[in-house]
DNA sequence: TTGAAAGCGCTACCAG
DNA sequence: CTGGTAGCGCTTTCAA
């Protein structure tokens, strides 16, 4: 047989077919194969699945969906699958509906609350099980007015719904604790004997970004420092924004002991930069970020950052949106985590 | 509302709904809404899609699917999310589906080939429109026959395959010019002035890796150079492998000029490692790595590797799969990218 | 324990 | 152009 043969061949097997190759009605196949617990003899039900096993039947999923009432698929928005943030969420996801019996149908919003929009409605249509976001930014009332409007409505028909870290949505909300990590980072750094800091951060109407940078200007101003306006550099939420604002930092001179990138793959970004303009990370500029992405310990010096348990937070996303038990918000905890990036000075 | 409210309230709105309420039959309206092109009144469309948006109405995919014969979706299953390689490839995927109208339901192998094949089954049942299996390894054959021959049923009941980079099975198949990849790499590198080499490779029933590693020694081979066995070193296939694989080179000693990991996240870690061993990569020891994720460009010294069109794979891969046309094997073409990692030397 | 049959929400064919 | 209606593949009463 050719890799090459596309066209469709045989009509697929139904449960009818193995019904009939078993000698049993329709309705005990269904039930030996899917049906609830044993209401079926024995032997009939063996017969059943080898029938099954025979012709290769697999339940039609969208049949069982109609029939049943509901599915079996999670639906999960994030905003760039490539990003260890997002991706290590959807991995936690992922696993927790793989132990849930549920596959995830997944979406990339690209950071475009009109598109994340489209995606939810679009995604609505399978009826998934439970809709989980992650990441939105704050943004233009109206895209968000909708999303809302769109996520209400599929709630009041029965889905379920969670939202990673955006903390203004009316629907059960896993919260990380941006301020509270960066402010504890903004000591940890003044402890290590830091006083001169630069902060890259992202758009303000990016909400994650916002609190960081306020955490950790807190954090600062507990110990009398506050930081400069041309050592706050605003970036794209990437690497490459990392990398430039660092570059930007590096040209605008000052003295600056540490800088705060407001999440690690911005970072890693800054490291380079840094190093491209003869610095060495660490013993000359600290810099530090957070969620603590894999990377960031891989990396040399290692990143000193904010831990984010990134993975269970998205198992945690799945089991809260499923959950019957009434649920508001789910404060994430998060720990400050210095490597070498931030020697004592 | 209180964003806790999670039980279902009212019944979800229907095509009935929607044609009552736009006074229509049940047909009309799905004409106007679904159907094919404008077989419908204007008025008439108009009317059902007010009432449709008042009503909040969202079609029920699996009706369709069920009604239609043929769903919207397409699977995709990957190895690890996390990993930018996998993760790369997905982003593609995402986006051609997108721009197919269809969406993607995701699964994790985890490397596990049995893992794969129950994976493999579970998506059947949603009877996507085409199955996409991205860099399996060679392994026992016996989850490997029945991986086959699960997809060989997929396929004759009218569904589509594609595979990315497991160039053994029998269906569409993406294969990434590995051996010429790694080779032309070689000769680069010797052209670059290097003579003693390091490898760092992964499980060489990893079929890529395997490939990767004789190209190398194929390309180092044409200038009578070889890579002495205790310079080639077998590490897991992630970042953590490639540091531990460094780590472990460089205590063996012996004064390799320049190491190749078999991918770039390996590659990254074994910079790292060096760096801690207090060497420089790039001056000191030169690196490359192979895949050109985006990191390669962004860490400094930035990677020397061979550029895979990972993104535009993905997409490829829908394509394939979605095209009536036979295809076999589509090559897809790498390119060496020398950078900093490896300067003349 | 089993079979018959009534849906599930929607599409598409067949008459008007 | 529109309305009726027969399925699509499966689950789940209801009787037997």
């Amino acid at each position: 047989m050719s890799r090459m043969e596309q066209g469709a061949h045989r009509a697929p097997v139904t449960l009818h077919d193995v019904a009939r190759e078993a000698g049993v009605s329709y309705a005990t196949a269904s039930r030996a194969l899917n049906g609830s617990t044993r209401r079926v003899r024995q032997e009939s039900a063996s017969r059943v699945r080898a029938a099954a096993s025979r012709l290769g039947y697999t339940p039609h999923a969208s049949a069982q969906a109609i029939a049943r009432g509901s599915s079996n698929t999670a639906a999960l928005v994030v905003q760039d699958v490539v990003d260890p943030y997002f991706s290590s969420i959807a991995a936690g996801v992922i696993e927790a509906a793989e132990d849930a019996g549920l596959i995830v149908t997944m979406a990339v919003a690209d950071r475009s609350p009109g598109l994340e929009l489209q995606i939810v409605r679009t995604l609505r249509g399978h009826r998934p099980r439970a809709i989980l976001i992650v990441g939105t930014r704050i943004e233009g009332a109206d895209a968000q007015a909708s999303l809302v409007q769109e996520l209400d409505a599929y709630r009041t028909a029965g889905g379920r719904v969670a939202i990673v870290s955006q903390p203004d949505l009316p629907f059960p909300t896993l919260a990380i604790d941006n301020y509270g990590g960066a402010r504890r980072l903004a000591r940890a750094l003044v402890g290590l004997g830091y006083r001169r800091f630069a902060v890259i951060h992202g758009d303000e109407r990016i909400r994650t970004s916002l609190d960081r940078c306020r955490g950790f200007a807190d954090g600062l101003a507990e110990a009398g420092i506050a930081v400069a306006d041309r050592h706050a550099i605003r970036a794209d939420f990437t690497r490459a924004g990392g990398r430039d604002g660092a570059r930007e930092l590096a040209g605008r001179g000052g003295d600056v002991e540490a800088v705060f990138a407001v999440n690690d793959v911005m970072a890693l970004g800054a490291m380079s930069a840094l190093r491209e303009a003869g610095l060495r990370p660490g013993p000359d500029v600290a810099v530090a970020g957070f969620d603590d992405i894999d990377d960031a310990r891989a990396v040399t010096p290692a990143l000193t950052s904010v831990r984010v348990p990134l993975r269970d937070l998205g198992r945690q996303a799945l089991e809260v949106a499923l959950s019957d038990r009434p649920v508001d918000v789910v404060p994430i905890a998060v720990e400050v985590v210095v490597r070498d990036s931030t020697p004592r000075r």
